[in-house]
DNA sequence: ACATAGGTATGATTTTGGTCATATTTAAAT
DNA sequence: ATTTAAATATGACCAAAATCATACCTATGT
């Protein structure tokens, strides 16, 4: 059970669940699960009954799903803030997307049918559901577009430029979130070797820098032009 | 203004506008434009304030968006039944898709205003519209998924199968839908040339035929095994 | 019926990206 | 600290798809 209490927590501020009023909150609280997942751990898997969402209150995940050729498509990110789960439990469904941390996470847990009640009672709840999911849906068909009409080199370019503005970097410069290449690979769509070549090429071109796993964009303007 | 009512529309069955009360059916029925499509006519561009949905009575419709490279990416296809702008409505933003008619269409105009009193004093009407929105995000996933981990080939048979399932086959077994090829390529996020060339390759493997612009399915199970 | 534009078809060639092979480096486990 | 596995890097080669070129259909309007 949280230690924390749900009306205290300022993290729900980034998501639908700033619009349930107090009461639904302190049922919240009353029910949550904290949780913890280490880098590489997953919170669920493509089928899972969730029964519930999960809060992001810190770190970041990578959402995946199986292609039939076997390959584990990274679909999108979600950061700190974002809640997880939201599609299945709308459409009583098991989850479409596996969820695995990239990084050290802590995650509430939220029970289902504390979140239908909140819906049912609370009007501006589902409203900020409906804006959330319609958000996604609209990222989801630029990302279709782009995966049918772009370069390889394109992608990972944007990719780059993506996580610097959504994931920020640390005091160094260095992108707040560290993948590895082949996670690179796996969000634009191509072979762990196309993106590795690809990145060693921004390296030479003094696009980007890399010291290990980590990151560090050079030139901003440079990786935009990048066709 | 319209002719029939929407309290007898039967074709609302098929969407969220099912869960409204009969009060506000009325008050639809009251402000509801009726709307008529050529093939090729443009319901709304991307960019457009369209200030309500649309909702199509007969017909189907493509979903495009502007790529930066000039080409114009097929997100989706929109059958009789369903229910255009939604996801601007609730996001309060310009449309991020064009509608082109993809044959003669009869659609309704139903006015923002009408909709959303639905919506505050509709629960289940809310709750469909989010329904709706997660199925669509569900597609919208496994679409990203497909782009960037199937062959063009393999994109294109599942195309037809698509097609085939979803809008059916005439007294000939014709694809309801009739696209040029270069719908098609604009789909799979091909060029025209290799959509052609696949197509004319299906043709003499026997796993389709063509008469003209008119496509009809010959071997379903083969074209399910194409990679 | 004829002209015309848009759509279909196909060949030749180039480009992009995938696959296979093999080092080398880095990180994790004992 | 040493071993081991995983991740990165790069070359060589191959396959898929894009591009360029050209020709031929087939609707459409006049």
């Amino acid at each position: 059970m949280g230690i924390s209490k749900c009306e205290q927590c300022a993290i729900r501020q980034c998501n639908a669940l700033k619009s349930l009023k107090s009461y639904a909150l302190v049922g919240l609280s009353g029910c949550k699960t904290s949780l913890s997942f280490k880098k590489g751990d997953v919170l669920f898997q493509e089928g899972d009954n969730i029964n519930g969402v999960f809060c992001i209150k810190q770190g970041a995940c990578k959402l995946t799903k199986l292609s039939s050729n076997g390959k584990d498509q990274i679909v999108r990110l979600a950061n700190a803030g974002e809640l997880l789960g939201q599609r299945s439990l709308i459409s009583n469904e098991p989850a479409n997307l596996t969820a695995i941390a990239v990084n050290n996470m802590r995650v509430c847990f939220l029970p289902k049918q504390e979140i239908e009640n909140g819906f049912t009672s609370d009007i501006d709840f589902s409203v900020d559901l409906l804006k959330s999911l319609a958000q996604e849906l609209k990222l989801a068909d630029n990302v279709i577009v782009d995966m049918a009409q772009k370069s390889v080199k394109k992608r990972l370019a944007e990719t780059l430029l993506y996580i610097n503005v959504n994931f920020g970097v640390d005091a160094d410069g260095l992108l707040n979130i560290v993948l590895t290449r082949d996670d690179y690979a796996n969000i634009v769509g191509t072979a762990t070797e196309s993106a590795i070549r690809i990145l060693s090429q921004f390296k030479k071109e003094g696009l980007i820098s890399a010291h290990g796993k980590k990151i560090k964009i050079e030139n901003i303007e440079g990786l935009k032009c990048v066709e």
